[in-house]
DNA sequence: CGTCTTCGTTCATTATATTGGAAAAAAGTC
DNA sequence: GACTTTTTTCCAATATAATGAACGAAGACG
């Protein structure tokens, strides 16, 4: 969730690495996942098509291979393109984020109480927040990466969403999903304390076999 | 989320595509993204570092290639890999779910009730549940594809959540993250009705630019 | 131990990606 | 329309990806 200065260090970074971190990692995967599955060079390469002398060197990372290279190594794991070159799931453990941890609060100001619900130290594909706004609080951001969306439901109050040149109202239990890269807003437009829950979006959904 | 039978249809599909596919795709998507920004071969070649005439080559369906040059495209159009050679994301707008709407209560039985927050018509990236749990009810899941992971919040109640060997209670205002590729649960151990927000995330994070 | 097999790396060759400059096509201006 | 400019495509040269065969190391076996 990129909203304003004061979350600036926890928006998605859209800057690229250089290349030689992407072989770097594409090779370690490689090396992992064929070890995982105990293959050699030699059966990595009749399953996949690509030859024992390129894998080794993707594997040393020597080697910055063509899209159907990868997508042939890809598919021998079973796997989308998508999935061989991205990070695997960390190794994802059961993580708590307790309701009195400080560090997970966000922002606690006149206009909004923001409480991050999800961890800190995952990649910023998903963010989860606990948003609470005081009568005519209101929580308004700048235009995100392309592709960026929001989930928010609200669990008390009454609050209109913007998106775009669109808004509605959303009552207690109405839920609401929108673009958010383009300008937006959430407005407590209630007498009272309003309480929503927000889901903040950054990954693109897969094209099929990507 | 694929929760059991009762949710199969919720599942992402990580099926694969030929390569003829992927260099059509990122042909078509390379074209489109210039003409949106109305930049020439030669500016998107002088931003990308990418020649003009692999690009004519790229968009004309003719070239396979590297990572590295593929990357510098992506780049140039402030994208990740990962980005560039997926789907743009829908025309996603402003999409409201209201508190009654019966179309979006997903399950409601003695074990639990469970009401989505997200449209049902998105791609099944990322999934928003309610879920509410009488005291002694269960949500139990299988695995479910690899890198699949979830967020929960506990809004009322006391819930231990499990997830592979591992398993914590949470209280009123706690959160957690934890695999969902691995068998998982979440448990009310209150002795009153449990509330939830359930975030089901099934895309891969990116690699840092991919 | 010696011999054989498997495995990963090296190396020279082949195949193909990528380029820069020229030519052709398209667009813009008068 | 003629002329100029811009854009895209073509083409040959260069750079690099990808290969198959040889090599060296390690492991298995008698």
């Amino acid at each position: 969730m990129n909203e304003d200065e004061t979350m600036a260090g926890h928006s998605a970074d859209g800057a690229g690495q250089p290349p030689e971190t992407l072989t770097r990692h594409l090779g370690r995967r490689v090396r992992h996942l064929r070890s995982a599955r105990d293959w050699s060079l030699e059966t990595l390469a009749r399953i996949s098509g690509v030859s024992r002398s390129m894998l080794s060197q993707i594997e040393r990372e020597r080697a910055n291979p063509t899209l159907a290279v990868t997508l042939r190594i890809a598919r021998a794991f079973g796997m989308t393109l998508g999935e061989l070159l991205e990070s695997p799931g960390s190794a994802s453990r059961l993580v708590v984020i307790r309701a009195d941890d400080r560090t997970y609060h966000y922002r606690s100001d006149r206009n909004a109480r923001i409480r991050t619900l999800s961890p800190l130290n995952l990649e910023k594909d998903v963010e989860f927040y606990e948003v609470q706004l005081p009568p005519g609080g209101a929580l308004r951001s700048a235009p995100h990466f392309a592709g960026t969306r929001e989930f928010v439901t609200v669990q008390r109050g009454r609050v209109r969403v913007e998106s775009g040149g669109d808004s509605e109202i959303l009552h207690t239990g109405d839920s609401a999903s929108y673009r958010a890269d383009v300008p937006h807003a959430l407005v407590n437009v209630g007498h009272g304390q309003a309480l929503l829950f927000l889901v903040d979006i950054y990954c693109q959904s897969p094209v099929s076999g990507v």
